[in-house]
DNA sequence: TCGCCGACGTAACATTGTTACACCGGTCGG
DNA sequence: CCGACCGGTGTAACAATGTTACGTCGGCGA
């Protein structure tokens, strides 16, 4: 037996990694069902009876892409010291997304018209989102924080998103790249400290009241 | 005399104000240069004529867009009490993008494929953020900060671009519109409390800390 | 063995961005 | 006054793209 798994799923995964590479390489623009089926060794018709359509792939891609963002996130967690896994969790969220723009963008910013994530789709994003919230909660307990986790992660993530999509879209009128990376920590340095309940009192109640605002 | 002006530009307001609905209205998926024509009145030869081709369109779009941003912006500026013109210019902010969420995203998240703003573009772009800075400016003068206006409303745009970009996008897992609101305002109650350094004294160490960081 | 069903390719169709070409009206030089 | 030019316009075509219809092939069960 040559086959102890029927190579049957093989031209999916043929034209899902083939997509992915030309999102990588060449962009969304250059996304067509004919370049998919061709660098995937198929015909266009292979898309259609794998994926039902260019939307079905493109959902492929959208939800891959938050696996391995997840993934990516969860190795830096498994790694990252208890005491600042909320940082290397952001620095591992702006490594991923500088290092991945164009799936970085389908999933976040629409890149492809006429192209909205099904209720599946929508469960995976919001699954690797928990990972955030995890290590929010973990750091809140450690301090002594009782606002609602959810809600604070949300402002990490938004955040972070901020500075990171505006650097994918270059409209961050940054001089340069170290300038760049420089505000992203400048700016998570405030949120940690901030957000965050920082172990100061003053700064304690400045969250006390951002979470009482919140959770009403 | 019936003309004082001579018309000759007409067509290329009707193609640009055409254009601007159908995105409005049907999203960027339906903004071809066909559907512009004929809502236009005229042939798909006046884009070209007038535009260039598509990208020439999405391009007077994208200027188009910074332009009517702007000037929301400049009339909230214009009302609001100085005290609280940056919590107004960022309500301004979410309020605008929230109404043309389209448009916006054609802005900032470059939804029409292949479209690469040109310099002239991204001067106006850069016009319309320089009023935040200008706003954000006033204010650290009237608390006595001394950092650098431009960063600290780099941090500002960034935040509210997160914010409203997730919530354009559909990936914040909120329950209503009102949790939205409450959330967005909670992070800018944050952001003026922490970015821009507030009146009491340890607040005041943070973000000399900051600055000192960021200016390095 | 016969028939079915899933995977696949070829070829066509509608749509879209783009270009070539002809027309038409005004302007300017002779 | 007239002919050439030139900018704005429309028609029609072309290439690329998403999609679908149809035929083929191979394995599997009745």
């Amino acid at each position: 037996m040559k086959k102890p798994q029927p190579p049957l799923r093989d031209t999916r995964t043929a034209i899902l990694s083939a997509a992915i590479d030309i999102l990588h390489v060449h962009g969304a623009g250059a996304l067509t069902v004919r370049s998919v089926a061709t660098a995937a060794g198929c015909s266009t018709t292979g898309v259609y009876t794998w994926f039902g359509g260019k939307n079905g792939l493109v959902e492929a891609i959208f939800i891959d892409g938050f696996q391995r963002f997840g993934a990516a996130l969860d190795a830096t967690r498994a790694t990252a010291p208890g005491d600042h896994q909320v940082v290397g969790l952001a620095h591992a969220y702006r490594t991923w997304a500088l290092a991945n723009p164009t799936h970085y963008m389908v999933m976040f910013a629409r890149t492809v018209p006429d192209f909205c994530p099904s209720l599946d789709a929508l469960v995976t994003a919001h699954g690797t989102f928990q990972q955030l919230v995890e290590a929010t909660a973990a750091h809140m307990r450690r301090v002594g924080d009782d606002g609602d986790p959810t809600e604070v992660a949300h402002h990490l993530w938004a955040a972070m998103h901020g500075y990171v999509s505006l650097e994918i879209a270059e409209m961050d009128m940054a001089v340069d790249e170290s300038h760049r990376t420089r505000r992203f920590e400048a700016g998570l340095r405030m949120l940690t400290e901030g957000v965050l309940r920082a172990s100061s009192a003053s700064a304690a109640v400045t969250a006390v009241d951002v979470a009482g605002t919140v959770d009403r």
